[in-house]
This record gives C-alpha cells, sequence and structure tokens, in this order.
DNA sequence: TGCCAGGCCGGGT
DNA sequence: ACCCGGCATGGC
C-alpha cells in the first residue's frame, strides 16, 4: 500500500496565500531610509517594539543621524538604544555603519543606491556587525532593490511545508525564492513581510501544529523538532 | 516563571 | 565548513 503524499506547496502558493488571508503589510515602518537602515541593525534578534522604543529615543534626542550616531559618545548611544537589547554591540554597529554610511555616500541615500545592488551589498557585507539579513533589509527596505530577505521565520515555515530541510546556508534560501519570482521589489517587499507577520502570530516554535495558520491547509511536515 | 524576539561574531572542532 | 556561547531588554 502506497501512501499517498501531496508535494510541497509552491513559493507562489504561499505567497498569494499569505497576501490574501493577511492583506497588505506596509512595510518598512520607518519614515525614512536611513531610518530603516538604524532599524534594520537595531532589531537583529530583537522584538521589533523594542526597537521602536529606541528609534523614538534616538528621534527625540536628535540622533537619529549618521553623523551623530558616527560622533556621539558611546554610552550615550548605549542609553537612548537600550530597550532594543544588546545595546553596547548595537551602538557600535550603528557607529562604524554610520561612518561607513557617511566616508563612503557621504550620507546620501542616492549616491548610496546609485551602486548596482549585489556589489552594494558586498560593501554591506564586509562592515562589521552587519550580515546578510541585515544587507538585505537595506537593499530591499531603504534602497528598494529587488532581494528577497530570509530570515529565522522564512526558514521555520519553509521547513514545516517542506520547501527546505532547515539548515541551507542563507544564500540558497534566498536564490531559492528569487528563481521562483518575478524581481519585483514590492512583491519581494511584500512577501518578507507577510512571512514575519504569519510567524508572529502562528507559527511558532513550541508550537508545530501552527493553530489558525492561513498556510494550515498546505501540505507541511508533522515532524515537532524545529531548526530555529 | 521561562521562553522568545525581523542576527552576528569569534573561537573552537 | 559547521557548531556554539555571548550579547540584553521587555512582553507574554
Amino acid at each position: 500500500m502506497t501512501r499517498i503524499r501531496r508535494r510541497q506547496p509552491s513559493v507562489r502558493q504561499i505567497y498569494k496565500r499569505l497576501l490574501r488571508s493577511l492583506g497588505p503589510q506596509h512595510w518598512w515602518p520607518a519614515h525614512s531610509p536611513f531610518e530603516v537602515m538604524v532599524g534594520a541593525i537595531l532589531t537583529q534578534a530583537t522584538n521589533w517594539h523594542n526597537v521602536e522604543r529606541a528609534i523614538a529615543r534616538l528621534k527625540a534626542a536628535h540622533a537619529l543621524s549618521a553623523s551623530a550616531l558616527a560622533t556621539w559618545r558611546a554610552t550615550t548611544v548605549q542609553r537612548l538604544i537600550r530597550s532594543a537589547g544588546y545595546f553596547k554591540q548595537k551602538a557600535s554597529r550603528l557607529r562604524v555603519f554610520s561612518r561607513w554610511y557617511l566616508t563612503t555616500y557621504g550620507a546620501s541615500v542616492r549616491r548610496m543606491f546609485r551602486t548596482d545592488p549585489w556589489l552594494l551589498r558586498g560593501q554591506l557585507l564586509e562592515i562589521p556587525g552587519i550580515g546578510p539579513e541585515t544587507a538585505d533589509s537595506i537593499l530591499l527596505y531603504a534602497g528598494n532593490e529587488p532581494v528577497f530577505v530570509v530570515d529565522g521565520y522564512t526558514r521555520r515555515i519553509f521547513r514545516r511545508h517542506q520547501l527546505i530541510v532547515g539548515d541551507e546556508p542563507y544564500d540558497a534560501i534566498q536564490r531559492l525564492v528569487m528563481d521562483r519570482l518575478p524581481e519585483d521589489p514590492k512583491l519581494l517587499n511584500e512577501f518578507h513581510a507577510l512571512l514575519v507577520e504569519v510567524g508572529k502570530r502562528y507559527c511558532h516554535r513550541r508550537d508545530p501544529d501552527c493553530p489558525h495558520c492561513p498556510l494550515g491547509d498546505l501540505p507541511r511536515t508533522r515532524e515537532v523538532t524545529d531548526h530555529g
């Protein structure tokens, strides 16, 4: 007796399903490209709510600029972003990034994104404290470049629906998605935002059954273990 | 209460 | 090429 097994859902299918059930997410929630870049660093392994408070404090202190973040005393910036966690590391990362942004592009978004996206990605990855997800978030959400952002939720959801095993390298998952979707920044923007939203709402670590998840009726694994 | 959040780095195998 | 501990606050 052969067990009938449905194939895993397609990337497009997941995207369409999420968009229909959750609607547009209007990302990135920031008022300027530089704010997006700062937020991308601050939100590393951190709840967005805590990041919002840090950004509000930076704004109130007139510290949300490359020149301020590049030159102000470390302890001052640390105090302002404390709510975002890892505040010593992140203050240092904001400083290094801001200095790079000033010296390389004169703190000009226009100049920065005149650079070829994949070349710019390489430059960003050379900056300590900026890894692939942060770099891609900056490219997509600050520069409107057509790149897909892979994160922990993407891994978890794709693994539960058997598009990946779970331990594939970042670039492989990114390519998997980008090979199957149009090179459209609006779409890639929406897709990542939707994955984060559905991940936050339904697809928790300790809850492999993912109750009420809009992807619930799509084929998925029943394993309990989770790579994160 | 413990677990988790929109990662990344450095040291060890 | 992995694997792992460290980094830290705040919400549920």
